[in-house]
DNA sequence: GCAGGATGTCTAGCGTTGCTAGGATTTAGT
DNA sequence: ACTAAATCCTAGCAACGCTAGACATCCTGC
């Protein structure tokens, strides 16, 4: 009694991921516009209901994706965080061009993490941890004396999702990116900002 | 056989107008997800196609009235640069702020203007008027002297958009925003920054 | 004043969307 | 072998963007 449910269960959680990765595809390949419910249900050789049996919605299954996106981002960022030969104002500048780049390569998954509505709780107590883990590979390459380092890094990742989207919908030139990043880090991170000059005092965050 | 064509003329103009006002409202009371191409007409008092006699469809009735806010960001950037007292570092501020204050405070119409899918040409020859002159503004603020005051206004353009699209769908907290601003004019428009030292020669934008 | 053509508007409907109710079929437990 | 439960699919609903074709209205030329 317990074996054969088990393997219903795995099934399950394999046709789950199944959904998720068919969706991704189809969405990389054709645009999210062209994942309709239909279409995915054909895709995975099932009917419409059972997507309705996995997810909520439509919703449900863009935000698993990405959910799923931001594990892959965290993994991109933190492998080129820990490329770079030291901490500081290298990595910095190594994991916001791999940021850039995974924006650029990866439209359609970043579109489902930062652009389409999903039900993704951000910036709170149930922030799932591949969100809070991507944040936190630009705050790790903050000077951990800044006590500041929490709005840098806001700052810092605002800027590279305002380029990245920006130009990605054609609403600044495509090219100069690089000049973009090199500017933001030089001077958003400039390493003699980034130290204990810019301790405060406890502020109000009203 | 001519006042009477005006007098047409002049009552399509009027209608024209009336559908992307009333596009606007509606998007701002329920949201743009409110806003079918039914409930626009039946609010304008005339059945569906009269619609598709003015726009070709519900992508340029949006783009419609994107392109008016541009024009309302343009006055009111324009106006909070004036307002300052003098050019400079506080103009940038100024502008930076009502920028903010603009996203926040019209929702709807800012993500008619950068988020939804729009048939509008940025950073181009045909860029309509409006788009161009809410950029110089931010530009205008700049020192004439720094040769690269066109990516100075992009970057802090992208930032600004970045913390205000990640902050109105609450990928960060929607408190703090003074600070972000504050550290991106003090830190990317440092005045000490905002000078020939930027000058350099001629570079490959591939 | 009156036909006739052009113009403007509406009714009705097409194809597609997200989503769901209810029946059919397969499977599990006794 | 038989009942009950779990699983899956067929069929359909309401709403979507959009359009064809019928109806009404108005201007023009006689």
């Amino acid at each position: 009694m317990s074996t054969i449910s088990e393997r219903r269960e795995r099934e399950r959680a394999h046709r789950h991921q199944l959904i998720i990765t068919a969706a991704r595809e189809l969405a990389e390949a054709e645009g999210w516009e062209a994942v309709t419910t239909r279409r995915l249900a054909e895709r995975v050789e099932y009917s419409q209901p059972v997507l309705y049996s996995h997810f909520n919605g439509k919703d449900a299954i863009v935000s698993a994706v990405a959910l799923d996106g931001f594990n892959q981002l965290a993994a991109h960022l933190s492998h080129a965080r820990q490329a770079a030969a030291e901490p500081g104002q290298a990595a910095l500048r190594a994991v916001s061009h791999a940021y850039l780049a995974f924006a650029t390569e990866r439209p359609a998954l970043y579109q489902a993490m930062f652009i389409l509505p999903t039900d993704l709780k951000f910036a709170s107590a149930e922030t799932p941890a591949p969100l809070r883990a991507s944040f936190d590979e630009f705050v790790n390459c903050l000077h951990p004396d800044n006590e500041r380092r929490e709005l840098f890094a806001e700052v810092i990742w605002s800027a590279l999702h305002g380029i990245a989207v920006l130009s990605g919908s054609g609403r600044i030139p495509p090219d100069g990116q690089e000049e973009r990043v090199d500017l933001i880090i030089a001077q958003i991170a400039d390493t003699r900002q980034d130290r204990q000059r810019h301790k405060r005092g406890p502020r109000s965050r009203t």
